[in-house]
RNA sequence: GCCCAGGUGGCGGAACUGGUAGACGCGUUGGACUUAAAAUCCAAUGGCCAGCAAUGGCUGUGCGGGUUCAAGUCCCGCCCUGGGUACCA
C-alpha cells in the first residue's frame, strides 16, 4: 500500500478529535508544561505558509514534552478585536462581529488540517463578552489601585484615602501625576469631586489630559508602539501630537521592574535589548533652577550633572505650561507664534526635519543654582514635553544639540571638560578632567558626578534621579470594535461599574463611524448609560487590552467566577515556552508583563513574569517570479535572453510557475491582457526570473498551506517548514525544495512495508550498525529539539533513513523507536504506523526513545592528517592510541613521504580523536 | 547617527569549547527501469588548472590586516544586508 497521506491525515485528525486526545486538565500527579503561541488576529486573507511556522515549532516541542511525560497545556485562540474588521465594517456596513466570526471559522479550518495538538476545548476569542468580562474586570482593578514606589507594588486606593485623611499626601511616595502637597485637613475639606480628581492622578488606570498621538484618518489616538516613523503602524496614516483627555495605564510605575525582570528571562538577547532600549533607563540628577524676579522655579533632568558649570542657557519645550508663564510681555507675540508653529507640526515633519535649528527667547532668566549667574530661558522644539521635565539646562560645550543651538543663536559656550574643541563641535565624552568648575576642578567627569549631586542635595537644589523613556500606555480608542470601558460619569468624574454588572456588552450602533459632533461610535448607541441614568464612557479599549492576560485565561477558560481559579493558576503558573514574532517586542510583550505584574501585586497570580522562555520565529519571505515584457509590445522574453531587449519585469503568479518554468497556457488565462501574448523561448521553455520579497497578495507570491497539504500532506508541510532553516531566521519559501521531505516520508513509509506494500516488520536482532544508526539519531534529534534546531534534527533522521534503506532494514527494534522520534514532526504518519504495528492507544502518549551510549562506542577513529594545516590524507587509528605511536605511524606512512620531502618535521600536533597536523 | 542580528556553492542551509569547510535537501548533469511519461533507484556536482583515465595541484566562508601548528569560528579596521530606535537632555 502506498503512502496515501490524504486518507491517513483525515482519519487521525478525526480520531484525535473524537477521542479528545489533546484535552488536558489539571493533574497534580504530573509535572506541567505550558506551550503557547502568540494567538493570531484572524484576517480576511486567511493563513499563508508563513503563519504556521511558529505553531509548527511549538507543536513539535509540545508533543515531545508530552512524550517525555509532562502534562502539556497547548491552547489556541483569537485576538479578535481590531482595526481591519472595523475599517471593513465602515466601508461595507457589515458588522465586524460577523466578518470576524467568518474569518475565525476559516482560520480554524486551516489550522485543523495541519494536525496541531491544540486543546480546542480551551479556545477563546477576545471579542467574546465572556472573555472580555475579565479584561474589564482587570481594568477596574487597575482603577482601584495605586502604585507605592516605596513598597514597589500596587496597593488598594482605599488605603490611600485613609492615609490622606490622616496625614495628607506629603509622605506618600507614589507613581503619580505631578500634584501639590496637601494636609489631612485640606483633604478632608475637599468636595467629593475634588477628592476624586486627586485620587484619579494616583490610580494605575487613570484619566488625564496628556499629549497623545492623534491619527485623524483613523479617528483615534494611538499608543507609542502603534506609531512608527510618524505614521500609524496600521494603515500608515499621519499622526499628530495633541493634548486630549484620555485613559492611560501607569506602565511607567513598573519601568524598573520591567527592566530588571528581563535579566532572568530566557529570551533572545536582541529581544531583551529592544525592550531595554524602549524602557530606556538613564541615571542622572534633577536640578532646580530659580527664575529671576519671580517665585517660580523649575526642574530639569540631566545625565551629566558634572557639566553643571558649563550651563549657559535654559530651554523649554513649546508645549510646556512654563513657556507661557515665563514669557515676558515684550516677547509674548514672538513666543506665541513660535508655539503655534511648533505644535502644528506633524510627527513625521518633526522626525524628518531634525537638522534645522529654531527657537525664541522668552525674555526671562534662570539663576544658576551655584554661581547665581543669569541664564537666558529659550523655547525650542528640540526639547520634548514628554521626556524628563520638558525643560533642560543647556551645556553647549558638551551636548551636540545644545552646541548647534548656541552657535546658531550666538550664545556663550564654556568648556568644562578637557578635550575636544567645543567652539566647533560638542565634546560629549566622559574622558577628560573637569575645568572651569570651582570645587570639582581636576576630577574626571565620572568622579565629579557623585560629588556634584551631593553638593546640590546639600543645598536643597536637586537630587539624584533615574529617568525612563517609557511612557504610560494611552488606553482609549475612539473606535467601535473593542472592549467598552466599565466606567460611568457622575458630575464629570469617572466611576467604575459594580463588578457584578460585568460584562458591559458592546452596544449595537447604526453606523461604525464617529457622530456628526465627532464623538466616538459608541455615542450612537441608544441608552448608553447606567440603570441610574449616568452616561457611560464612549471610548473603547485598544487591541493590546485583550491580549494582555489571555495566557492566564487559557488556564481556566470557562471559569465564570474568576479570570483564573487559584487551583489552575497554582498548577499551570506561567508559560514555559512562548513562540511568536519579534514585532511584539515593544507592544504586547511589554503590556503583558505589566499586566501580569499588576495581577501579581494584587495577589491574583503566583508568578511575577508571564513568559519564561520565548522563541521568535523568523519571517517566511516570498519568492516572487518575474516575466519580462519587451517595452511597447505584448511579447515576453525568457530570462536568459532578456538582456538583448529593452524589457519591463512584471510579477507573475508563482502558482503558474514550476521550478522557474512558466506555464504559458495558464499565463494566458491568468490575465486577459496576456491572452494573445507572444513568447521568445530558450530551449523551448520560458524561464522566469525570481526575487525574494515580502509574502504578499500584491506581489503574487503567496503560498497557501491548503494547497501544499492537498499536494503533499500536512506532515510534509510541517517538516518542510522546519527544514527550511533555523527557526529564528528569516528565510524565503521555495516550494521546489519540498520534494526532498516528501521523498523522505515515502522512504520512511517503505521501510515498514514489503515489496507488495504489506505492513511488515521483523523481530530479527538488529546489527551493530543498525543500532548505531538508531542511537546516534536519537541522541542528535533529542539534543536538537531541546535547542529548537529542527532543521538539523530532520537532517539526522534523513541520514538514518538513508542508511537503513540501503541495508533494507525492517526490524521492529530499530524502526519503532525511530517512529516515536519522528512522530512529533509528522504525527499523522506516526499514528498510522503505530496502529499498523498493533498498538491500540495513541502514539501521542508513547514514550520518547532514549539513546544508549554503549551502541555508540567506537574502536577506531579516522584521523585527518594535515601538513601545514592542509588535510592530505586520512588514517584510521585505534581511539586509545599513544601519541608517540601515532606520530610514528604517520611519519612512516607511505603517503607522508611526499610532503615530508626527506626532511625531518619541525613539529607534529596530535589531538586525540580530532586531527594530526605535521609542520614541515 | 546610535543599538542588535547576519554575510558560507546555482538555491535553502550544515560545521561541538579553533581541528577534514560545504552535512542534509533542492536544482543541474549523466545513467538504470519504462513503448513513453510519472514514480523509483544509482552516480557526479564550490571554482580554476593538468591528465585518456584513476588521480593530482592550486584556490575558496563579504573585504583588508593580525594571532595560531591550525581561523567560517578568535582579535583589529572596513564594506554590505536585515531589524530596532529617532532631537530622550
Amino acid at each position: 500500500m502506498e503512502y496515501s497521506f490524504h486518507e491517513i491525515e483525515k482519519k487521525w485528525q478525526r480520531y484525535w478529535e473524537e477521542q479528545q486526545i489533546y484535552r488536558v486538565e489539571v493533574d497534580p500527579e504530573k509535572p506541567k508544561y505550558y506551550v503557547l503561541d502568540m494567538f493570531p488576529y484572524p484576517s480576511g486573507a486567511g493563513l499563508h505558509v508563513g503563519h504556521p511556522l511558529g505553531y509548527i515549532a511549538s507543536d513539535i516541542y509540545a508533543r515531545y514534552k508530552r512524550m517525555e511525560g509532562y502534562n502539556v497545556l497547548h491552547p489556541m485562540g483569537y485576538d479578535a478585536f481590531g482595526l481591519p474588521a472595523e475599517q471593513y465594517a465602515i466601508q461595507t456596513g457589515q458588522h465586524p462581529a460577523k466578518t470576524t466570526d467568518h474569518n475565525i471559522r476559516r482560520y480554524r479550518e486551516q489550522l485543523s488540517q495541519i494536525g496541531f495538538s491544540f486543546d480546542w476545548n480551551r479556545e477563546l476569542r477576545t471579542c467574546d463578552p465572556k472573555y472580555y468580562k475579565w479584561t474589564q474586570w482587570a481594568f477596574i482593578e487597575m482603577f482601584e489601585h495605586w502604585y507605592d514606589n516605596h513598597q514597589q507594588k500596587a496597593r488598594p486606593i482605599e488605603k490611600l484615602e485613609g492615609i490622606f485623611s490622616r496625614e495628607g499626601n506629603a509622605e506618600v511616595d507614589a507613581a503619580n501625576d505631578p500634584l501639590d502637597t496637601f494636609s489631612a485637613d485640606q483633604w478632608n475639606k475637599m468636595s467629593q469631586e475634588q477628592q476624586q480628581q486627586v485620587l484619579l492622578s494616583y490610580r494605575i488606570a487613570y484619566l488625564a489630559d496628556s499629549m497623545v498621538n492623534w491619527c485623524p484618518e483613523l479617528g483615534t489616538v494611538l499608543a507609542n508602539d502603534e506609531v512608527k516613523e510618524g505614521v500609524s503602524v496600521r494603515g500608515g496614516y499621519p499622526v499628530i501630537q495633541k493634548k486630549m483627555k484620555q485613559w492611560s495605564l501607569r506602565v511607567t510605575a513598573y519601568a524598573n521592574r520591567l527592566l530588571d525582570g528581563l535579566d532572568d528571562l530566557e529570551w533572545s538577547e536582541s529581544l531583551k535589548e529592544i525592550q531595554r532600549n524602549w524602557i530606556g533607563r538613564s541615571r542622572g540628577a534633577e536640578i532646580r533652577f530659580d527664575v529671576e524676579h519671580s517665585h517660580t522655579s523649575f526642574e530639569v533632568f540631566t545625565t551629566r550633572p558634572d557639566t553643571l558649570f558649563g550651563v549657559t542657557f535654559m530651554v523649554l519645550a513649546p508645549e510646556s505650561d512654563l513657556t507661557r508663564e515665563l514669557t515676558t510681555s515684550e516677547n509674548r507675540q514672538e513666543v506665541e507664534e513660535y508655539i503655534k508653529k511648533a505644535t502644528a507640526r506633524s510627527e513625521r515633519d518633526r522626525i524628518t526635519d531634525t537638522q534645522s535649528v529654531s527657537g525664541v527667547f522668552t525674555g526671562s532668566y534662570a539663576l544658576h543654582p551655584i554661581t547665581g549667574e543669569r541664564l537666558p530661558i529659550w523655547v525650542s522644539d528640540y526639547v520634548l514635553i514628554g521626556y524628563g521635565t520638558g525643560a533642560i539646562m543647556a551645556v553647549p560645550a558638551h551636548d551636540e544639540r545644545d552646541n548647534e543651538f548656541a552657535r546658531h543663536f550666538n550664545l556663550p559656550i564654556i568648556p568644562v571638560i578637557e578635550g575636544g574643541d567645543p567652539m566647533k563641535q560638542a565634546y560629549d565624552s566622559l574622558e577628560g578632567k573637569v575645568i572651569n568648575s570651582q570645587f570639582i576642578n581636576g576630577y574626571t567627569a565620572e568622579q565629579a558626578i557623585p560629588v556634584i549631586i551631593e553638593e546640590i542635595e546639600k543645598r536643597g537644589m536637586g537630587r539624584e534621579k533615574v529617568n525612563y523613556r517609557l511612557r504610560d500606555a494611552i488606553f482609549s480608542r475612539q473606535r467601535y470594535w473593542g472592549e467598552p470601558f466599565p466606567i460611568y460619569y457622575k458630575n464629570g468624574m469617572p466611576y467604575p461599574l459594580d463588578k457584578s454588572k460585568l460584562p458591559l456588552e458592546l452596544p449595537e450602533v447604526d453606523a461604525f463611524k464617529p457622530t456628526s459632533e465627532g464623538r466616538p461610535p459608541l455615542a450612537r448607541a441608544k441608552d448608553w448609560k447606567t440603570e441610574e441614568g449616568y452616561p457611560l464612557e464612549e471610548s473603547t479599549m485598544p487591541g493590546f487590552a485583550g491580549s494582555s492576560a489571555y495566557y492566564l485565561r487559557f488556564m481556566d477558560p470557562h471559569n465564570e467566577a474568576a479570570l483564573v481559579s487559584e487551583e489552575a493558576n497554582q498548577y499551570w503558573r506561567n508559560v514555559d515556552l512562548y513562540v511568536g514574532g519579534i514585532e511584539h517586542a515593544t507592544g504586547h510583550l511589554i503590556y503583558s508583563r505589566f499586566w501580569n505584574k499588576f495581577l501579581y501585586d494584587i495577589g491574583w497570580v503566583c508568578e511575577d513574569e508571564p513568559f519564561k522562555k520565548l522563541i521568535n520565529q523568523g519571517m517566511i519571505q516570498g519568492r516572487s517570479n518575474f516575466v519580462y515584457r519587451i517595452k511597447g509590445t505584448n511579447k515576453f522574453v525568457s530570462y536568459n535572453l532578456k538582456d538583448h531587449y529593452d524589457v519591463t519585469p512584471l510579477h507573475v503568479d508563482v502558482n503558474i510557475v514550476d521550478n522557474d518554468v512558466l506555464d504559458i497556457e495558464a499565463f494566458r488565462e491568468w490575465n486577459p491582457d496576456f491572452k494573445d501574448a507572444e513568447f521568445i523561448l530558450e530551449e523551448g521553455r520560458y524561464i522566469c526570473g525570481y526575487g525574494i520579497e515580502k509574502m504578499s497578495k500584491s506581489l503574487y507570491n503567496v503560498i497557501n498551506p491548503d494547497d501544499i497539504i492537498r499536494k503533499y500532506g500536512a506532515d510534509t508541510l510541517r517538516m518542510y517548514e522546519m527544514f527550511l532553516g533555523p527557526i529564528d531566521m528569516s528565510k524565503p519559501w521555495d516550494t521546489n525544495g519540498i520534494d526532498g521531505i516528501y521523498k523522505f516520508l515515502k522512504k520512511f513509509w517503505r521501510l515498514f512495508h514489503d515489496e507488495q506494500g504489506n505492513f511488515s516488520l521483523s523481530d530479527e536482532e538488529p546489527s551493530d550498525e543498525e543500532l548505531k544508526t538508531l542511537h546516534k539519531t536519537i541522541r542528535k534529534v533529542r539534543e536538537d529539539v531541546e535547542q529548537f534546531n529542527f532543521n538539523t534534527a530532520i537532517s539526522a533522521m534523513m541520514i538514518a533513513v538513508n542508511e537503513l534503506s540501503s541495508s533494507l532494514c525492517n526490524k521492529r527494534q530499530i524502526l519503532m523507536p525511530l517512529l516515536r522520534l519522528l512522530t512529533p514532526f509528522a504525527p499523522h504518519i506516526g499514528e498510522e504506523l503505530w496502529h499498523r504495528d498493533g498498538n491500540q492507544s495513541s502514539v501521542v502518549d508513547a514514550p520518547v526513545p532514549e539513546h544508549q551510549e554503549k551502541y555508540l562506542q567506537e574502536n577506531t577513529f579516522t584521523y585527518p592528517v594535515a601538513f601545514n594545516g592542509k588535510m592530505r590524507f586520512k588514517l584510521e587509528l585505534p581511539v586509545d592510541i599513544e601519541q608517540e605511536k601515532a606520530k610514528e605511524i604517520v611519519l612512516n606512512h607511505e603517503k607522508a613521504q611526499k610532503w615530508l620531502n626527506q626532511k625531518p618535521p619541525k613539529k607534529v600536533i596530535f589531538v586525540p580523536n580530532k586531527i594530526i597536523n605535521v609542520v614541515v
